[in-house]
DNA sequence: AATGAATGAGGGTTCATTCAT
DNA sequence: GATGAATGAACCCTCATTCAT
C-alpha cells in the first residue's frame, strides 16, 4: 500500500532527525537506542523494525547527510560557473556553501570530523568516499582558478583542496561554538580574505 | 620509596600509552578498561589502583597531551622570534610545529577534533582551554606579521587564527590518513604557499 | 461462505506444515512466528488471524499429529487381528506402523520425545494422554500374545509396553538420523528379531 | 593463585548444577540466564565471567554430563567382564548402569533425548559423538554375548545396540515420570526379561 | 603495588502480540 | 480474510567498578 509505505518513510525520517542531534552531541556509543526512540516519539522496537541495527541506522544517516553536503557544494560550483564569476568566484561560492551547510546541519559536520580519521569503524569507508567527492569538487575549482593566473603545482592540488575544505569546516564549527554572534557574511569575508592572500599584507 | 614510586610511574605511563591509541582509534566509550589493561600488560584491577576512574584516566591523559601541543607551539614561536625571521617566519614555524605534533601524536590530534565541539562532556572545558591557548599563540604571530604590512582587521584576528590552526590540523590528519607517503617538508610547503597568498596566482 | 471457509482451511494447513518442520528442527521457543509466517508464505498478522497465539497453534498441531499416531497404531492392530496372524503378528504389525509413522512424520516424533518428559509445559497433558493411548494399544497386544505362551506378569505389562513403544521410536529416529540408507524392512526385521528373543542366541 | 582457581571451579560447578535442572525442565531457549544465576546464587555477570555465552555454558555442561554416562557404561562392562559373568551378564550390567544413571541424573537424560535428533543446533556434534561412544560400548557387549550363542548378523549390531540403549533410556524416563514408586530392581528385571527373549514365552 | 573474581546496572536486540487499514 | 507497521516486555550480553587476597 502507498499509505503504509508513506508511514514508514515518515517514521524513518523522525528517527534520522532524532539520531543526528543526539549522536553529534554525545557520540555514537554514548547515545542509546532508547534515547533515539524517545526523541523520535516512537517505541524502541520501532527502531529495529526500520533499521537492522543501531550501526545501520547511523550509516544510512551518514550517507544521507553527506550527500546533502556534496550536493550543495556541487550546486554552488555550478551556479558560480553559470554566473561566470571567473577568477576565484567559484571557490568563494563553495566556501559560502560549506559555511551555510554547517550552519544548517551542525550535527552532521560535528559527526564528520569526529569520525573521519578513526580507523576500524564500520562506517569509515562511507565517510572516506564522501570526503573524496567533496574534495574533488574543490579540486576542480582550484584547477580552474589556477588557469587564470599562477597555477598551483598539480601535486599540491589535492592537499590544498582538502586543507581548504577542512579549514572552512573547522572555522565554521568554531564560529558556532565560540562566536555564534557573528554573521555568516562576516565569517565568510574573513575566510575569503585569508585565502586571497591578504594574510600578511604582502600584496606587493 | 623511590623504587616503588618509579614502578608506579612506569605503570601509569604504560596505561597512558595504551589508552591514547585505543581511544583515538575507537573513541572513549567504545574503549573498554579491559582492553586498556590488556594492552598495557597489567591486570584490570591495576587500572583502578592507579586512576580513580576511566574518565579520570582519560582526563589526565588529555591534559598531559594538550600541554605538549601548546608547549610546542609556544616553543616554535619563541625560537622563530629569536632567530628574527620577521614577516611570516613565526607563522611558518608554528605551522611546522603543529604538523610535527600531529605526526608524533596522531592519536591526540584525532581525539582533539573528535571531542572539541561536543557539548556535555566531562572534559570539554579542558579542551576549550587548550584551544584558547593554542589560538592565542597564533593570534600574536598574526598581529606581529600584520605589523609589517597590511594589518588584518583586529576583529578578524581570532577567527583567522582559529581557521589557520584548524586548517593545519585537518590537513595533517588527512596527510597521515590519505597520503602518508608525502614528506612533512612537502606538506609544510604546500600549506605555507596557501597561506602566503599564492592560492589564485598573483592578485597583483 | 464455502469458498472462504476453504480458503481459511488452506491457510491453516500451510501454517501447520510450516510450523511442524521448524519447531521440530529448532524447538518451540527458538522458532519465531515470523519464520512460520514466511515459510507458510503469508503475512505475520495472518497467523494471529487464524490462531489465538503461538502456543495455541502449537497445541492444535500436536493434537492433530498425535491423533495420527494413535490412529495408525490402532489400525495396524485391528488389521492384524483380522488377518488372524496370532502369536506376535499383532505386535509386529504395530512395530511396523510406528516405524512407518516416524518415517512419514519425523518432525512429530522428534517433538514427542523432546517434550514428553518435560514438566510445566502447557501441552504436557496432551502428550501424556497420547502416550497413554499408544501404550494401551501395545499392552493389549502383549496380553494377547502372552495368552498363547508364557504370559508376562501383569505388573510387567505397562512397563514392557512403554519400553517397546519407546524403543521403536528411538530406533526409528536413529535410523533416520544416522543410517538413512537402510530400508524400513531391514530395520523392522532387526527390531523384530530383538523382541523375539534372538538377542543372545538360543537361551534354551 | 590456587585459592582463586578453586573459587572459580566452585562457581562453575554451581552454575552447571543450576543449568542442568532448569534446562531439562524448560528447554534451553526458555531458560533465562537470570534464572540460572539466581538458582546458582551468583550475579548474572558471573555467568559471563565464567562462560563465553549461554550456549557455551550449555555445551560444556553437555560434554561433562555425557562423559559421566559413557564412563559409567564402560565401568559396568569392565566390572562384569572381571566377574566373568559370561553370557549376557555384561549387557545386563549395562542396562543397570544406564538405569541408575538416569535415576541419578534425570535432567541429563531428558536433555539428551530432547536434543539428540534436532538438526542445526550448535551442540549437535557434541551429542552425536557421545551417542557414538555409548552405543559402541553396547555393541561390543552384543558381539561378545553373541559369541557364546547364536550370533547377531554383524549388520544388525549397531542398530540393535542403539535400540537397546534408547529403549532403556525411554523406559527409565517413563519410570520416573509415570511410575516413580517402582524400584530400580523391578524395572531392571522387566527390561532384562524383555531382552532375554521371554517376550512371548517362545522359549521353545 | 597489584591482582582477578565477582557484581549489577544498563545497553542492543528479539519477538509475541496488537491494531489500523 | 489478510496485512504489516508498531509496540514494549524481556532477553542476552557488556563493562565500569568493587573487593578480598
Amino acid at each position: 500500500m502507498d499509505s503504509s509505505s508513506t508511514r514508514r518513510q515518515n517514521t524513518r525520517r523522525k528517527l534520522f532527525a532524532a539520531a543526528v542531534t543526539l549522536i553529534a552531541e554525545q557520540g555514537f556509543s554514548s547515545t542509546t537506542v532508547d534515547e533515539i526512540a524517545e526523541r523520535a516519539g516512537v517505541a524502541k522496537g520501532t527502531v529495529y523494525y526500520n533499521f537492522a541495527s543501531k550501526t545501520d541506522l547511523f550509516e544510512e544517516l551518514l550517507r544521507h547527510g553527506m550527500e546533502l553536503l556534496t550536493g550543495s557544494l556541487r550546486a554552488a560550483a555550478e551556479e558560480a560557473a553559470e554566473r561566470g564569476g571567473g577568477r576565484s568566484a567559484a571557490l568563494d561560492a563553495m566556501i559560502r556553501a560549506e559555511l551555510d551547510f554547517v550552519a544548517r546541519h551542525p550535527s552532521l559536520a560535528q559527526l564528520y570530523v569526529a569520525e573521519l580519521w578513526r580507523t576500524n569503524r564500520a562506517w569509515q569507508p562511507t565517510l572516506t568516499r564522501v570526503r573524496q567527492q567533496a574534495v574533488e569538487v574543490i579540486e576542480s575549482a582550484l584547477r580552474e582558478a589556477g588557469a587564470e593566473g599562477d597555477p598551483l603545482a598539480e601535486s599540491d592540488i589535492p592537499l590544498t583542496a582538502s586543507a581548504v575544505f577542512g579549514m572552512v569546516l573547522v572555522a565554521a564549527l568554531d564560529w558556532r561554538s565560540f562566536q555564534p554572534e557573528r554573521s555568516a557574511d562576516d565569517v565568510h569575508a574573513a575566510l575569503s580574505r585569508l585565502l586571497q592572500g591578504r594574510l600578511n599584507g604582502a600584496v606587493r
